[in-house]
DNA sequence: ACACTTAGTTAATAGCATTTACTAACCACT
DNA sequence: AGTGGTTAGTAAATGCTATTAACTAAGTGT
């Protein structure tokens, strides 16, 4: 049971009581400084059953007790926040560029990270060389006191949704790695929870969970970097992040915006990757391999060429975002991923079509928000954290 | 609450003794013929809750038991099958050209249906006939001593995933309508569960809940009429249809597949119901409205031109068949809407195209199932009727 | 000082699934 | 025919859960 929410079928008393806890969790990770007044108003439990799981939460270091909030008459109401003391997780991506760590606590705060640019080799190695670097990072101040909940992977490439195995990673050329189990083998790990999942999934799910400001009902993250794929997130209390059959969900790289286009690795013409993506931009670029290409995109902003490359990119990009809000209907779209640093460059046009294109389906031509995270460095190592704690609540 | 399944946030014991009720109910729709023990050991409850909930269930006309099945030594179990003859849920289609009407069982074998050919005016107009057709269907033979478990409409448009509201219907005009309460307002309706849902989401929701043969995980349901929407469903025991933020999801004619194609009505160029769409077709092949299309296609097969626009259709929905197998990944399409009337002329096309095109992602090379229903004139009216039952069984 | 209001806890209660022990029904072998 | 073995299904008790109802706690306003 690799998903964060594998959603039972059956119930026994068990499971009401981790429902509910899950519940209560969830609505004060919304929600900071709710009483439990407020949850049994909101979850429509009774205050009975609200303030014995509360209290049982703060005896285990999830909930901790706030100041009072007197609202007009009566006794104050006692503010609840998720404890940012006495836990944390566990997070690492596997990227094609390098490998990236985070520890982070229940309200998503990173205490600790490692970035290693440095790419993969084969997997085995690569588990050698994240578990050292996990230990490493664990013994980070401030960590090694704490309880960890668990470790989450986020991998470049489609899991499979029936096992934690890595399908394909095309740009690692690993097929059906079972990472998890590698790591395994190693020492010094910590038990609990761990997870394999798709790098946009783990990233849409971190984005979602730790949402700051009013939580959206659910987004769609968009990870441009050397290819390009989406992850999808919605739930209130319980995030589901949908894989599809064979975990494709979200492979928005090789949907064919284009036909009779150029030739994409995958056989097929006019894929948005071969528009939109790292190695396309590079080709179009003349960008070798190892140069840097945001660094090429900024400093030749003025060269007509690039522009003339950069908007027929960022307006693939914009496509893709309309195409996803007629099919997946998130409301709210994310963009992240290494091709974000190359900035208004690509952000420009692709906002631009995409917000000039929204056609008036709905008279009510709400415009989808959209957020843009320059810096996506520790996304979804992150979101893999983010997983792992939401399973852990499920177990406690 | 209009969904069939809108899941629960926080739950009593009442809540955890539907959802086991729920769950051995598709069990036995799922696999009928197991016996009580059989559940148990799928499910994972225990032989005396399985036994306690079916005898429930048996009393209550939803199962009745069959033959025995004697295998090896021991007492032979007793088969139990969902009962056809004391329950019957009401299904209608409000279509662009007219009303259609089922009554079904548990089953899904349709008992009665109506068929009238002729498009809705407006709301309450066509909410006062629909309701003196259903009056009719409720006393053919056979349904008038049955219980009804409630009605389902299906519209040719998206619905609000908040309220059971039609939110727009364009090719009737109709915007912001709410259907259901102009139907309460007709007399001689039966109580129960009230459903309103899309026609492409209910369409989808009854091939999957009804399904032939062995149940596939999820499955795309692509309705290709006047214009081309897609509805999703998922999960074993509790189908859940994906709608999105504003009940978008599968609005996929309204994806781009030709950037700078023909202008669409929508206001933007190349989507996908600019190349395959009922008017799309009209169009190319100078087909009177009021005229059959299909009649047209199929009399004038040997024309080239006709051949050309059908081919060019053709791989139109081959392409959105290859886009949603990356974007949503369902473990199995089905074709349905009056465009498959024109039969091989476009779905051969299509076939040809998504078999060749499908890329080589995931090693397995495992190719999507695709089911082509060539009448589905009650199959969105059908498929309401299904989400009643899936709602009623959750309430018994 | 008092009534009033809201927050939160406690003890009793009802409902659920489970456990354990039982009965029911069939097979195979003697 | 009889007996032991095996599986299906039921019944009574047990333990856990959330709810109800009654309570205490802690503030405000008059």
């Amino acid at each position: 049971m690799h998903n964060a929410f594998t959603p039972h079928t059956s119930g026994d008393l068990n499971y009401l009581k981790s429902l509910n806890r899950s519940t209560i969790l969830s609505t004060v990770r919304r929600s900071p400084g709710l009483s439990r007044a407020d949850i049994a108003l909101r979850t429509g439990l009774t205050k009975a059953t609200v303030g014995s799981v509360v209290q049982a939460l703060v005896e285990r270091g999830w909930l901790r007790e706030g100041e009072l909030h007197s609202r007009g008459g009566g006794r104050p109401g006692r503010a609840l926040y998720l404890d940012g003391e006495r836990h944390y997780m566990l997070g690492a991506e596997v990227g094609v560029k390098g490998l990236r760590l985070v520890a982070c606590n229940l309200l998503g705060v990173v205490l600790a990270s490692i970035h290693q640019e440095e790419p993969p080799t084969d997997p085995a190695t690569t588990a050698k060389r994240l578990a050292a670097l996990l230990v490493q990072l664990r013994q980070a101040p401030g960590i090694a006191d704490r309880r960890c909940l668990g470790l989450g992977v986020a991998v470049p490439g489609p899991v499979s949704p029936k096992a934690p195995i890595l399908s394909l990673a095309p740009n690692l050329g690993w097929v059906d790695i079972d990472f998890l189990a590698l790591l395994r083998e190693q020492p010094d790990l910590p038990d609990g929870v761990w997870l394999l999942d798709n790098e946009a999934n783990a990233a849409a799910f971190g984005e979602f969970y730790f949402f700051e400001g009013v939580p959206p009902e659910s987004i769609a993250y968009i990870s441009a970097g050397s290819g390009i794929g989406c992850g999808v997130v919605s739930g209130e209390h319980f995030p589901l992040v949908p894989r599809g059959h064979q975990g494709l969900v979200g492979e928005i790289g090789h949907t064919v915006i284009q036909p009779g286009g150029a030739l994409c690795h995958c056989g097929n013409h006019g894929c948005a990757e071969t528009l939109v993506s790292g190695w396309a931009l590079r080709e179009a670029l003349h960008v070798d391999i190892d140069a840097s290409l945001s660094h090429a995109v900024l400093t030749r902003a003025e060269d007509g060429e690039v522009q003339a490359v950069m908007k027929r990119a960022g307006e693939a990009l914009g496509l893709l975002m309309l195409n996803l809000h007629h099919t997946l209907n998130p409301s709210m779209l994310i963009l992240g991923g290494s091709l974000m640093k190359l900035g208004e460059s690509l952000t420009g046009p692709a906002l631009a079509y995409f917000g000039t294109h929204q056609n008036d389906l709905l008279r009510q031509s709400q415009t989808v928000p959209v957020k843009v995270i320059g810096d996506s460095t520790y996304v979804a190592a992150r979101g893999a954290a983010a997983q792992v704690m939401a399973r852990a609540a499920i177990e406690v």
